[in-house]
DNA sequence: GTGAAAGCGCTAACAG
DNA sequence: CTGTTAGCGCTTTCAC
């Protein structure tokens, strides 16, 4: 069975398509159609279960009410739960959402973009892994409706949405300091990523205003391709040093972490404290007690929506840069 | 700086559209298009980057290469999860996701349903609340490419992938039975979707096998609308009866369960045993024990994906009923 | 008050 | 080997 179409509709009802089409869209009034023909019309199109092609009002107009959400993982509870609410968001408005995740890797990314572009997505929200900035400022400079959130690369001007990195991280770090920590190890997924870079900053601030000596050998690198095998490799390590306390830039690495404590290592899980940039709902009741920094997850999803809509609404350049603050939550 | 069309292409590189058309579809050689010309248009439209308008080609091929994910929450870890699975199949396939999160509410269900058709999607992954099965019958009957997970609704014919429900939850109390529990309450969302049933009844099968009288007050339902609140209401609800151990029909609210002893309650941690439907990495340490009911999500994205393209192939009718056999872990 | 017709960007049958 | 052309379903200008 295939679908009506308008002109199936003008045809049945011996009308023009000009007039279902005004009808349908709201201009009955303003196009000075009758009243009597726009009951009929919409009647019908009740009755038969009539559903516009989305696809060829979007050729016809240039917009497909899509915004595409470009995040490294969607399963990612914190890109997951951000996607949610900008689903919500957007959905309020008429937007629907497309997702694609990068899985960090440049070349993921590329595809992704260009894939959200043929589609002709209406904006674009991205968490991106800034890898390659070439197809990103390709895209800026065509004024194409983009809004970051975060991650920031300093080299690439945009819109973003981000939280303080550094001093927030240094804050959390001082604070497991002043419970006593002396030997703090770091774990975190590849910093090419600016704002990664800064959490890493935050964390050597803390120890260098406790004159604590930096040892490079504590920071330690997940490999993103193995994230869950790396992670307790590094862990390990970083346990055989005797660390006391070891700061973490994300929660997926805290998270498994943590797994890796109680199920694998089951010891000294009540004697090393953890630190988390972002938040879980597990750090609550979980050991090793985390001190962690959460992010506003629904203001940053309300400025990501608000900008982006902004950005697609103006005609000229719009720039801006918020920077939320997070949330310290001691444990 | 408007977007080049293939008409732009072929006007400054004096080919027709056609030309153009078919060599960019690869179908150069096919149609004898000379080595020449293709080389000559390929290497010029990689260095105008040319991208092809995806919605006119849907308009044209009426196929949109988009496949639309329908659940109740997109930031449940079990949609979330099976989501970016499903995800990274249909990427290997050429299509994308949109996602729809319906809130376990009806109303919501229909219109994401209804934006879901209009916007042309070649097909539905769908695990639907159910409560209304008039829409999803008329889709059906129109053919529409469908396939439904995680539920099921004994009135309505249709592809599905599940996972055994009854018998796995009865095995599931019986385990912590066996490890001396006597007063078991259970906790729910609402049961009038078919697959919540079957594993509440799988828990009174247990009681029934080991003679343990069914009471129905330690039946608790929760409140979809406040699932936080609820959820923290009728476990005090539990506790406060003396129950030794409780059974939860999916994961999100045995989460909650366990934050709320831990954070709240405080009490009785290790004297009551859980069991909850749907497994989380956290259930591996956390306390109260969790035994838990893995599904299997690898399998129910591959199937889930595998059949939805079938479907989309083939023209006649196809109807399959896969059920999957979950895994018992024990804790 | 209503309709004819052009055109959004693409594909493909058909012609040459 | 390549080009002309119709048409996917819709919106909108212009004409009647």
């Amino acid at each position: 069975m295939k679908k009506k179409s308008i002109n199936d509709i003008a045809k049945e009802l011996g009308f023009s398509k000009t007039t279902i089409s005004f009808v349908l869209n709201n201009k009955g009034d303003e196009k000075n159609i009758s009243k009597r023909t726009q009951e009929i019309i919409l009647e019908y199109v009740r009755k038969v279960n009539y559903q516009p092609n989305q696809i060829a009002k979007s050729l016809k107009n240039g917009k497909t009410n899509t915004i595409g959400y470009l995040v490294p993982d969607i399963s990612n509870p914190f890109y997951a739960r951000i996607g949610r609410l900008i689903e919500d968001l957007l959905w309020e408005q008429g937007y629907h959402l497309i997702i694609g995740s990068t899985d960090e890797k440049q070349e993921k990314e590329d595809l992704l973009l260009s894939m959200f572009v043929n589609r002709q997505v209406d904006g674009l929200i991205i968490a991106s892994c800034f890898s390659d900035l070439h197809r990103l400022k390709t895209l800026s400079a065509q004024n194409f409706p983009m809004v970051f959130f975060d991650r920031e690369d300093p080299d690439f001007n945009a819109n973003y949405i981000l939280v303080e990195n550094q001093k927030p991280m240094r804050e959390a770090v001082q604070k497991i300091i002043d419970k006593g920590a002396t030997k703090i190890g770091l774990l975190s997924i590849t910093p090419n990523i600016y704002s990664l870079k800064l959490r890493i900053n935050g964390y050597k601030d803390a120890l260098a205003k406790n004159s604590i000596k930096l040892d490079e050998n504590l920071i330690r690198i997940v490999d993103n391709n193995d994230l869950q095998e790396s992670t307790q490799a590094q862990l390990n390590y970083l346990m055989s040093q005797k660390v006391d306390a070891i700061a973490f830039t994300n929660n997926q690495i805290t998270a498994i972490a943590i797994w890796w404590m109680n199920t694998i290592h089951k010891k000294d899980l009540s004697e090393i404290k953890f630190v988390s940039f972002d938040n879980l709902d597990l750090f609550d009741y979980s050991i090793p007690r985390v001190v962690s920094v959460a992010q506003p997850i629904e203001e940053i999803a309300k400025y990501a929506v608000d900008i982006l809509k902004e950005v697609i609404q103006s005609n000229d350049r719009v720039i801006k840069r918020i920077e939320l603050k997070p949330k310290l939550i001691e444990r």
